[in-house]
DNA sequence: CACAAAAAACTGGTCCTACCAGTTGGCAAA
DNA sequence: TTTGCCAACTGGTAGGACCAGTTTTTTGTG
């Protein structure tokens, strides 16, 4: 009695999903589209359209017509107020919190990734790393988050993934603007590269443990900087939390 | 703009839905075949299948080929609790994801309520430890979950409290039943209660590294334990995320 | 050259028809 | 009566045709 005959549908939707989870795809990240899925998987598209809504149901995913399908992340948009965000903003202390929380977990992520990072996941980090090193300061905040993304990824941990994605989300709410004004000092800026050039031959050279190090050095000096920039200048952070404020 | 133009299949799922909830259909009670339902509600037997298929994604119905399909006999209930998380149960895997980020985030409750606790939260940390020691082995799940809990919110860091019970909430979907399985075992009890003691009495002299060291340590043994019950009891836990499997 | 409009090339959404594959129940033959 | 087979259900799969949004590319201007 090896198993049931378990219907097609439901095998390509466990399918699916592990094409989610071993791939290490991120939140929003857009699935392929049903009639790749299709031929890549060797089954009808209805097929592919019946799993996909089976996991619509259990909330993996989110379908746009003419878009694709993305998978859904944990935290829901700002809209549904989430007990969380309801918690933190207007909560300075939080946010570093919040720092706390991702010291860690970057660490880890930085640790594993040395360890399980394979050719492609190099290859993007590489590319995230040097594209990020070139860039100008302004356009600065996106390729820093593909950098620390693809470290992310790389660590092949889908829990971790979704974790660190869920905080990400939630400093987007606060912090931003702060970090922007943060990056304009010269010598922060050189800080920050050396410590993301420390990551990233740590990670790329399966140096497990110095990745891990450096990682965590690189959010608490990120946090250390931000409760200075605090003190300083008590007014712009304070008005990023200002119950109106937009980002 | 009464509302956005909701694709059939979705509001067909919701009329279906409506139809079992409000027409009183008790578990187990057969729902009329797909063309039935398509002929019934003028629509294409696809949009009928694409809709029961999301019923089943979110575990209102059940579906057996040449038979038909049921009312789940799973409560129902309008759950709101974890949207993404369904994704992680089913994958073994995961598990061992999940708790390779435990092993993080415990370690660092337990070093930050080493430094953080008052005299409340050790009062409280006490109680929950003494009680948990003095317990049977059988209860001993929920008592073992309010220690953890009480060191967790001694940490006084309202983000690691939220994602461990996130995390936790995960695992109960999950290994509740093997960690039962577990739990019998004289020696793996006794384990467990050092491990315990040792967190209780590092975190509460303050000793800050050596309760962050126990604790991971306490996740670790545990994860580790899991895996070697799953290769000896090949059966027990490859059934229950076995894809087709009820519980 | 720059820019906006049009067109092609995507994406998912719906319908259809035919056929395969389990399940059930009734009817006929032993 | 009992056996066994054959419809007539049920869901499962395939693939084509077309509609309806989105994105990208091309093209026709200014």
């Amino acid at each position: 009695m090896a198993s049931k005959p378990l219907p097609i549908a439901k095998a390509i939707a466990y399918r699916i999903e592990r094409l989610i989870l071993d791939g290490g795809m991120a939140p929003e990240e857009k699935i392929p589209s049903e009639r790749q899925l299709a031929s890549r998987l060797n089954v009808s598209r209805s097929i592919i359209r019946e799993a996909l809504h089976e996991l619509h149901g259990r909330g993996v995913i989110d379908t746009h017509h003419g878009r694709g399908s993305f998978v859904s992340h944990i935290v829901p948009e700002p809209d549904k107020e989430s007990p969380l965000i309801r918690l933190f903003s207007g909560h300075p202390r939080t946010l570093y919190d919040l720092l706390e929380v991702r010291e860690q977990l970057e660490g880890q992520a930085a640790y594993l990734a040395a360890q399980r990072a394979n050719a492609r996941d190099l290859h993007r980090i590489t590319t995230a790393f040097t594209v990020m090193e070139a860039a100008d300061p302004l356009t600065n905040a996106k390729l820093d988050h593909a950098f620390h993304l693809a470290i992310i990824e790389a660590s092949h941990n889908p829990v971790l993934v979704h974790v660190l994605d869920s905080l990400k989300s939630l400093m987007l709410l606060t912090v931003q603007a702060s970090v922007a004004n943060l990056s304009p000092r010269e010598d922060f800026k050189r800080q920050i590269d050396q410590h993301h050039r420390r990551i990233y031959q740590s990670v790329t050279r399966g140096q497990a443990n110095a990745a891990q190090k450096a990682a965590r050095a690189h959010v608490r000096h990120v946090s250390e900087s931000m409760k200075q920039i605090e003190q300083q200048e008590h007014s712009i952070i304070r008005r990023t939390f200002e119950p109106g404020a937009h980002l």
